[in-house]
DNA sequence: ATGTCTTTGTGAACGCGTGCACAAAGATTG
DNA sequence: CAATCTTTGTGCACGCGTTCACAAAGACAT
């Protein structure tokens, strides 16, 4: 920290891990919710046990804010939420444009917590003719052919990729040409972007397999080390498990 | 990998680093594609490009598999596949039950993506009464009370989230009591699981404050560095951006 | 069989992220 | 004002993950 009182607080900017900058909005979101009670101050321990995380943590990412916090007391909350929302740059309202309106896009724009956080839905594209016009969560969804004007017009830097997979990286390379320069792609495919385009992926299936890995090493252990009897612990899927242990398959030639 | 032929190829099993089970469905999925089109083998090369990653880091990832690439000629794709399915689990397949049939629990069940890489919509569950018996995807909706009962008749060790956040902890407690030993919570809320319980969450809010951290990134080192008639790198939303730039804002007394 | 050429598997170095543990800062009390 | 108590901010060490770079393994040609 450098005795020397540079009066300039945070601009530490440049330089915030990136897994720093993946906690601000867990942070965030519990700093919201003390604000809305109310509450004048948090310590870090109570902080961070409300966003689930090691509160020596908490206490480095905000140092890399910069962040004021009062020895014996904790942090100020709403000072707090301001700061980070800066960071964050929620301070100002970010248009987003959703691409492929199908059950997750629409479920996409019928959500309320975008709004609250800053993020503005301006636009929904599909390049189904049939749905041109159709109001979609009190927004008309409009055609793809108009993709690049309606990104201009509304000045769109962020879009959500919702179609399906076969052409998400067309739709992605139309949104880059018009100036997008944020992704968060739904689609499970690896698009490939120019250099200074960040691209976010959330990917259903992925997670889903995590958690079936971890799942099927409990119930591998089970087996193994202690006896069956053991309770509560099932993760053996469908029941049926038996004559399928190794099998060598097919090994190449 | 020790010159001596241990006859048991895979069973490194214990200690596949967590970085590398959250990569094995991205390369299980760029494998199933070449499978799709007959491509018999692949070099670490070409399957590290397809799946987006470094070639050194897939190959180190398959070692830990103790795959058996062939050197001077690559990967048999079919083989490939089948170990990487093995090792997540997905050679059974998992029933999920989804609790909170809303517009994001209805687009979830709606998806085709699941059934294709082994889990299957075995329930789903909601606490509105009105909906119960109401037919989404073809499956009749449950009411709450009976989670307990479905979650046991149908083995489900993977529970997905789909509540507002106020209900997500309760239905958490219910399910991890139900018996389900992994979850995936869309809903906005730190879920506390007793040991065992493993918890995965996807967070479209999260994902979007990232974004908009670099967003504003990227903006910001254009007005400092380079000059204000740079063409294509907008960035500053909503037009306003005036007189706001620093703001001591409230501070604490 | 020998040599060449391709590609794997991995040793080693490095960088990032995490968490412990503690000195210092400040609040608070007497 | 001095003593005490709470809580921050961070130095430090450690472990994980990434990447480079290369020896060795094997295919393939001659
Ligand atoms: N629904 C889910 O829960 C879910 C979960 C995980 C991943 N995904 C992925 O999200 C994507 C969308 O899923 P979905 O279930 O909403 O599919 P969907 O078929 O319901 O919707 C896709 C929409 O995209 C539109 N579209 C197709 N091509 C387009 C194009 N070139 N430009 C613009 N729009 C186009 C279609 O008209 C359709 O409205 C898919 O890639 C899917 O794999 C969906
Ligand atoms: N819709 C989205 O695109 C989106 C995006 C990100 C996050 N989320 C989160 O996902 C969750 C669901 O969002 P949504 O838009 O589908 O909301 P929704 O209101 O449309 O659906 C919620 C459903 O949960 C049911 N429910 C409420 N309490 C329940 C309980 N105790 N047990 C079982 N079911 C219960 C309700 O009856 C309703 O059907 C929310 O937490 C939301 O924050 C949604």
């Amino acid at each position: 920290m450098a005795t020397g009182r540079t009066h300039r607080p945070a601009t530490r900017s440049r330089g915030i891990p990136e897994a720093t900058v993946a906690r601000l909005p867990l942070y965030l979101r519990a700093l919201t919710a003390l604000s809305e009670r109310s509450v004048p101050t948090v310590s870090s321990e109570e902080l961070a046990t409300a966003a689930g995380v090691n509160s020596a943590k908490l206490r480095k990412d905000f140092s890399y804010l910069g962040s004021y916090g009062t020895r014996g007391v904790g942090y100020d909350v709403e000072y707090l939420v301001y700061q980070i929302s800066r960071e964050l740059g929620l301070t100002q309202d970010w248009p987003v444009a959703i691409v492929g309106i199908g059950n997750l896009g629409a479920a996409l724009a019928n959500y309320g917590g975008f709004a609250s956080r800053g993020f503005r839905v301006a636009a929904l594209i599909d390049a189904d003719p049939a749905m041109a016009g159709t109001p979609v969560a009190g927004i008309a969804v409009q055609h793809t052919d108009d993709l690049d004007r309606i990104i201009s017009e509304n000045g769109v830097s962020i879009g959500v990729i919702t179609t399906p997979p076969g052409a998400a990286q067309q739709v992605c390379d139309r949104l880059v040409a018009a100036g997008v320069t944020s992704i968060l792609n739904f689609a499970p495919t690896v698009l490939s972007v120019p250099e200074g385009v960040d691209v976010r992926k959330v990917d259903l299936s992925i997670e889903l397999q995590i958690l079936a890995f971890h799942e099927q090493r409990k119930a591998g252990e089970d087996t193994t080390a202690e006896d069956e009897g053991a309770p509560p612990m099932r993760a053996t899927p469908t029941g049926r498990k038996g004559p399928d242990g190794d099998m060598p398959a097919v090994m190449p030639a």
